[in-house]
DNA sequence: CAGTATCCAGCTAGATACTG
DNA sequence: CAGTATCTAGCTGGATACTG
């Protein structure tokens, strides 16, 4: 010891910047939305619910109220356990709220906030550049990958 | 053999479904940009380089090339293997840019393109959400970890 | 300087089985 | 119905070492 290794210096720096990213509010989003099932969930719940992928229409469809089944269904490739644990973590954000009705075998019902309509609505942004955008970036990925096999 | 089980029939739905998402547009975005180093590097080359996290300010920054030495210094916690794959894809992507200049030691400098500075506009709509609801998302998450521990 | 190559630990998604 | 619990296989990111 004695002498700082610039390796310690360099340690040292990706710790603070890993602690800067922890809390950085766009990562923190970025880490949310990024979740597979998180859109997915946020689309079913929002209304923009058939298997069809645009439409494309101003509607920004009726938040509806939906049970844990409707959505296992509408989602057909989800988990169990996935399923349960997107709606546990977006409940936590408040983006949905969580209904239980004691009927003889208990009902559940999800329906979004008004956050949770808010977060749904700016994703509207990336659907939209995705599809004004995405053919130029696949076009780049055909000849990019042409070059060399 | 014979009965076609519910099972059968699930696992195609699940096939089906997840073919869907492969070729959805906004998926296939939301998979790009979900990557941490990828928004990384956006912002890295798109101006908006110093540590701070916001500012604010609508200036989008000037574009400006970096050489690969340079990127790994701003982002103190990437790794190469890292950088270089996100520069990889990037490039393939047609987002930015890869010049090599074979100087005595080679110098290769990264620049986004239009569609590059496209996709780091449309981040800030990403960074602009956060920035006004993440706060809310973080209250409700205090209170509903409070209620059980 | 700007990578490439390799190996490995850790996390995560999914399958499966069980329950109030 | 709406979950919870458990186990594991696979992918991913990071550390490390080497190169034109």
């Amino acid at each position: 010891m004695g002498t700082t290794s610039v390796a310690q210096k360099r340690a040292l720096d990706k710790v603070e910047y890993n602690a800067f990213l922890a809390v950085c509010p766009s990562r923190q989003l970025l880490d949310r939305i990024s979740d597979k099932w998180v859109v997915l969930v946020l689309c079913a719940l929002g209304g923009d619910a058939s298997d069809q992928d645009d439409a494309a229409d101003g509607t920004a469809g009726s938040a509806k109220a939906m049970r844990y089944s409707e959505i296992s269904r509408l989602l057909a490739g989800v988990s169990q356990k996935m399923l349960t644990q997107t709606l546990r973590a977006l409940e936590r954000d408040g983006m949905i709220t969580r209904t239980v009705t004691p009927t003889v075998p208990v009902t559940v019902s999800y329906e979004l906030t008004d956050l949770g309509l808010s977060l749904h609505e700016m994703t509207r942004g990336l659907r939209s550049w995705a599809q004004d955008h995405m053919h130029q970036v696949l076009a780049h990925r055909a000849t990019y990958d042409e070059h060399d096999v």
